[in-house]
DNA sequence: CTCTCGATGTTCT
DNA sequence: GAACATCGAGAGG
């Protein structure tokens, strides 16, 4: 089995984890045994209740704590009432701050994944084939993908269920940076925060609206 | 291709 | 009661 991520990984500035996981590759085993695999191309950092733009800005609640908690566990919430979004938590247990995994290039249990997401027309094309650069391409559709839901916040990434491996670590020169998607209304300057990191040559990114939040606000 | 709109439930004010 | 770290369908060009 690949290297694991320990938990001294996740235990350093959040910008310098978030940026250090493209090229990772996040894992889990199903409850049907099946391990699920994708190489992760695209993450986002918060940053402490300082940045308005983290769920941290409002303190500790029984929502937030996990992030108060020890690096290299698992956040998982629900928004807009159907999405799950996957973060995990960094830095030193006391402060809160986490990275958004936003999507990955599915690597390992492909059909699973084709499974978990039924709606046929945005993973597949005409004739049947998968569109494998879709199917993780976005925070909730990740989560969709690997079946991850409120049951798994709080998972120790340091353990067998999900987990990410070393992988490849993406050089430097390949990555890019833009103010984090969906945050428009975040008041200023944290709105613009170059804090999304996406491999630039990547098809697996957060395609169209990523494009045009990244233009209104620039 | 682009743009708009509605779904839907948890959290916090 | 409002806001929400989103997504896909449908209409129009």
């Amino acid at each position: 089995m690949p290297a694991r991520l320990q938990r001294s990984f996740y235990e350093r500035p959040t910008l310098t984890v978030a940026r250090d996981l493209l090229g990772r590759v996040l894992a889990r085993r199903t409850p049907d045994g099946t391990v699920l695999r994708g190489r992760i191309v695209e993450a986002e950092a918060y940053v402490g209740e300082e940045d308005k733009a983290c769920h941290a800005r409002a303190g500790r609640t029984p929502r937030t704590d996990v992030m108060y908690g020890p690096p290299g566990f698992a956040y998982v919430y629900l928004t807009y009432g159907m999405h799950h979004m996957l973060n995990v938590v960094t830095e030193a247990e006391g402060r809160p701050a986490a990275v958004l995994l936003r999507a990955v290039e599915p690597t390992q249990g492909i059909e699973w994944m084709t499974g978990a997401r039924r709606n046929g027309s945005a993973t597949h094309g005409r004739s049947g084939e998968p569109r494998l650069h879709q199917l993780a391409s976005g925070p909730g559709k990740l989560c969709q993908a690997y079946g991850l839901d409120l049951r798994h916040n709080r998972t120790d990434l340091i353990g067998s269920d999900l987990w990410i491996e070393e992988g490849i670590a993406a050089p430097r020169r390949g990555v890019a940076t833009s103010a984090r998607i969906g945050c428009e209304t975040a008041a200023a300057p944290w709105d613009l925060m170059p804090w999304r990191f996406y491999l630039a040559d990547s098809r697996f990114v957060t395609p169209g609206r990523a494009s045009v939040a990244a233009r209104k606000s620039g």
